[in-house]
DNA sequence: ACCTGAACACCGTTCAAGT
DNA sequence: ACCTGAACACCGTTCAAGT
């Protein structure tokens, strides 16, 4: 046998027997056993049982798969919130939504580094359905009394936090740093000179990206909106 | 002539005529000129006239010299705030020095994606100056009458709000998408449904990334956090 | 019309060698 | 002790060919 035995030599499939959502399925997949960078084209093509030129007549680029990738997580994220409720008080409407945006992206990582991390876009419907879901918080503080151009501020300043807070979390479990873990802070170098900072050594992580910390920052800015509103009704 | 004219084939250098300084210099330089993602080792060596293994012997993976462009890139970030003032109220306080931290992001991309968006890691030393920096913050805040807990929570919450912006800022403009752009944005469909965000398209940037909108949500934070303080005192 | 292996240009990293 | 080209395994992408 001159030619070792090298490759199983896949079988030539059928045409038709793969399409466009099967490849991003997969490519899901993949993305989800490790992680989005994980996924790349030969290794997407092996899970797949297909050649890798094959992904190309579907994707032109690899860039195109990671938009619609990114165009179903988005899908996904606005199904994941509930109905804007009209029976709660704005303020803790706004709390609520904005707890719940930070759970979603938390309990999908792929989705996360979609839609907060990476660079990829997501098509006209996907923005579309976004805007709409954004429009119906927009109108539940406008009924509450703030301008359209204060409402709007106020929806993108917590939506910015909320996403600061999952990105940062994220970020510092990508990198293995165990930077701030507590054990390593401790003998980072000695605290006397930071003795407020030495009072938090006993905390959970020291980043700060507990349920607790989200929700003070977030329970700040939805206070300090209350006041914003309380002074733009009087003034 | 057989082997036609290719390279100009670098003569060797002696020799002590790079060193691990030099390198990292030259990877700004790189970076700078591009961006921090186009950093590849070949194009690095090529840049300092040097053969490609020559920078494993100073670094031994890539991702070495990337922590090492971080801690510098730290230092360049704590250098650049004044020190902390103790004649202004710590409202106003609390809001210049995240503006400036937003401002000093903003204006050097490379320690952006270095510091905020890439997974690199800095050195004890540089966590050490950091945490030194935080410190005389929470002390400005402690002396206010934030307790250690609070004072820590406030400006972690500030901090996370400043980064997720200026991280916002930095993944729109780095995917070329002109998804936010105005004028794109008004083809996108009929707003007609959506009022109150078909109000916001004479806006500067739709993705809601201004001095304005960014200082709105940070004036926003610092009122909730005074109340907060107030209703402190009174308890 | 769809699927494919082989090739290309790139990347990070290693290694056996030069000086 | 430092510098190097060539090689390796990987990646994204293309292409000329199979069915």
């Amino acid at each position: 046998m001159p030619g070792a035995a090298a490759k199983p030599a896949r079988r030539r499939r059928p045409r038709g027997s793969i399409n466009a959502d099967d490849i991003v399925a997969g490519a899901f997949e993949v993305a989800r056993r490790a992680s989005l960078d994980q996924l790349s084209m030969p290794v997407l093509a092996e899970h797949l049982d297909v050649g890798v030129a094959s992904i190309y007549w579907y994707f032109l680029k690899k860039e195109d798969l990671l938009n619609r990738m990114t165009d179903l997580a988005v899908n996904r994220l606005i199904q994941a919130f509930p109905p804007v409720p009209d029976d709660l008080p704005w303020p803790e409407f706004l709390h609520d939504y904005f707890k719940r945006e930070r759970t979603i992206f938390r309990d999908d990582q792929v989705m996360c580094d979609l839609v907060l991390v990476s660079t990829s876009t997501y098509s006209k419907d996907a923005a579309r359905r976004l805007f709409e879901r954004e429009e119906s918080v927009l109108a539940r503080l406008a009924g509450a009394g703030f301008s359209a151009e204060n409402a709007f501020r106020v929806f993108n300043a917590v939506s910015v936090y909320t996403r600061g807070m999952v990105i940062h979390e994220r970020i510092l479990q990508r990198s293995k740093t165990p930077t701030l873990d507590t054990a390593r802070q401790r003998q980072i170098t000695d605290w006397s000179s930071m003795p407020l900072l030495e009072r938090m050594l006993d905390r959970h992580p020291l980043a700060g990206t507990t349920d607790e910390d989200f929700e003070f920052g977030l329970a700040g800015l939805v206070s300090g909106f209350e006041t914003l509103l309380r002074e733009q009704e009087a003034g």
